[in-house]
DNA sequence: CATGAATGAGTATTCATTCAT
DNA sequence: CATGAATGAATACTCATTCAT
């Protein structure tokens, strides 16, 4: 009964190192459907040709997938954005590039954000709570911000708050843009780029 | 164990109607240390010196006590925002003093910070993230922002972004500081308002 | 707040005898609506102005209302039906003025009938089943046959079977005609007793 | 304890199939035994060398067992009463037939006369109190009864009381009958279509 | 006697993970 | 490696009954 209905089915053909990606795209289905606690491993299984079982021969734990998730994402997403950054020449081109390629790549990968967006906040207990990816991007930003303080490309301020607000203002405007239809993400990448260099007074009046 | 815990919530003595409070104290301090979904019942009823069914005599439900918790803190925290607004007489003033409320509250009630924080994106699947607590508060101070626009206190731009990043800059900045002892939310205040004020370009230099 | 909600409700006034019937009451409407798994002792309270702990004042636990119930119900019935035999002049008249007694109780007090319904077979685990009411009633009716036998006013057979063969036509053909409005309880009595009396040959023809 | 009844039953040794088999027993002597409202899945469960959470490959919840229990044995019962009553030359034979297939399998199969007897008038609330299967059982003999009033070989009367009263006298004379030891099912089934036939006045006589 | 808050054992069901095949 | 049945601890919630007031 079960080789028939494994012939039937014969998916199988997938070959052996094409299952992780399979396990990883139902995962990011799943969570991004249900969130890390509403999805269960066998709802991920399901969405995929595989057994349950299977996929504990690829990932140690439902944690586990989810951390490849946003590993995944988390690289991409900082890889784009270490390479927007380094073409910049001045900081507001280094600003508006940052946040041109954050709304740009979530727009472009809505699930993907609403992954990092139903398990934000995610992992109560332990007081890092943005995933290692957003700390580490965030780290990343911050030395960017304390080289240019160094260089006097901006004035010397406190880089950790900066930096804070600089994401902050990132993920809000984010959730802010991908609720309406269509995104615009270049808009909303100088309406933030220009709140930072100029504040209120500066460009925002022509948005 | 047991004996030490009733001593010191002090047993049958607090009258029936503080029965609500602790459990309600304990239902703030189980959800801030493990999340709404990591939170059991029991785990609340056992922080108490109460048996678990005596929970549902007070709360209908795990949902229940976690609504009433926030609603608390959100009003608290609505009440004490309206008020500073009110008193402001300028857009600066009137940030900055959100500003300073805002870290301010939380930095005198850590408890609500961590409950907060864990609980950050709970409810996966529907778009709706933060507590109707959040919302209702950036309602507030979107209808304030676009008063002051069309009196010309602030230049006319885009009052959702904006609102969105003012919240977006609170939220950050907020876990920047809460990681640090001590909580300094005059000067965090300082920064952010100066921040939405002048950009970059300004009072950030002496930060 | 006690003492005051008291005086509003006022009905204490009900002097204490009486609360014995109230919840006698409001549990037969109760059992009637939900069953006895289904109806909790506080249902059976709040259909009464008296507290839960008073329930057990009266009654030593849900099994024993229930009990009470079916006592007063299966007196009252048993009392009717007694007399109806007595006056009978054959058998005839001992098995119509029986049937009609008994569909009549129940066209009359239906909430009783959907208590004996929503209840019959309950106490799973001793074999017996029917309430010991109506085992009493059937024993009644199984000496008034065999005195009727002896007495050669009908054949002589198996006096257990017969009686049972009674009862299962009394029960089965009332929840036939519960189920229908009007309910006609002479022409089910006719109908009951003219099968015992002749068989299906017999006065069946003209129902 | 447990080393035992792994014995009783074989353990792992019997094959994945026949666990639904097992868990099946173990409902059908729960149920009997308890009744319905009184069974819980772990009650099942414990009946059986398999764990809780085993259960639900199975079944998808407590009713679904009871459901495939009373399916299963209401099934069987239907076709061996309709293959008897097709080989039915006249109504007495019918009823006959009818009632001694009845009486025998109960005699027979005991766990499933407890079953039924334990559960009898369940589903308390809603009016259709005997389970589905009984239901269509009945149905199927009024059927059988209104084409014989038809074709002439009864009377006409009312195929409704008529059904009902069959019915009611199989279960209240099987309640009888089991009660005893031996049971006699051949005796039973002729005084019931004697009953039914000639009335009391007919062979009832000579039982 | 009346009250109604407190109790805590009990229920059905879910799910991450293991392991024999 | 793949399978999917088995596991059993864990969860939210109910309710008959008790008892301090």
């Amino acid at each position: 009964m079960n080789i028939e209905s494994k012939t039937v089915t014969g998916k199988r053909a997938s070959n052996r190192a094409s299952n992780r990606d399979a396990i990883l795209a139902a995962a990011r289905a799943v969570f991004a459907e249900l969130g890390y606690g509403g999805a269960s491993v066998r709802d991920i299984s399901r969405r995929t040709e595989l057994a349950t079982g299977t996929f504990y021969n690829y990932f140690s734990s439902k944690e586990d997938v989810f951390e490849a998730l946003t590993q995944e994402t988390g690289e991409e997403l900082r890889a784009l954005l270490s390479r927007a950054r380094k073409q910049a020449d001045n900081f507001e081109q280094f600003i508006e590039a940052s946040y041109l390629t954050y709304f740009t790549y979530y727009a472009e990968n809505p699930e993907n954000y609403r992954l990092v967006r139903s398990n934000r906040g995610r992992d109560a207990g332990n007081l890092k709570m943005q995933g290692p990816q957003v700390t580490a991007g965030l780290a990343e930003m911050r030395q960017d911000i304390e080289r240019a303080m160094k260089l006097g490309m901006i004035p010397k301020s406190d880089a950790a708050l900066l930096t804070a607000a600089i994401g902050g203002v990132a993920f809000s405007i984010l959730d802010e843009i991908m609720q309406h239809d269509p995104v615009d993400p270049n808009r909303a990448a100088k309406f933030a780029s220009a709140l930072f260099m100029q504040g209120l007074n500066g460009s925002l009046t022509d948005a």
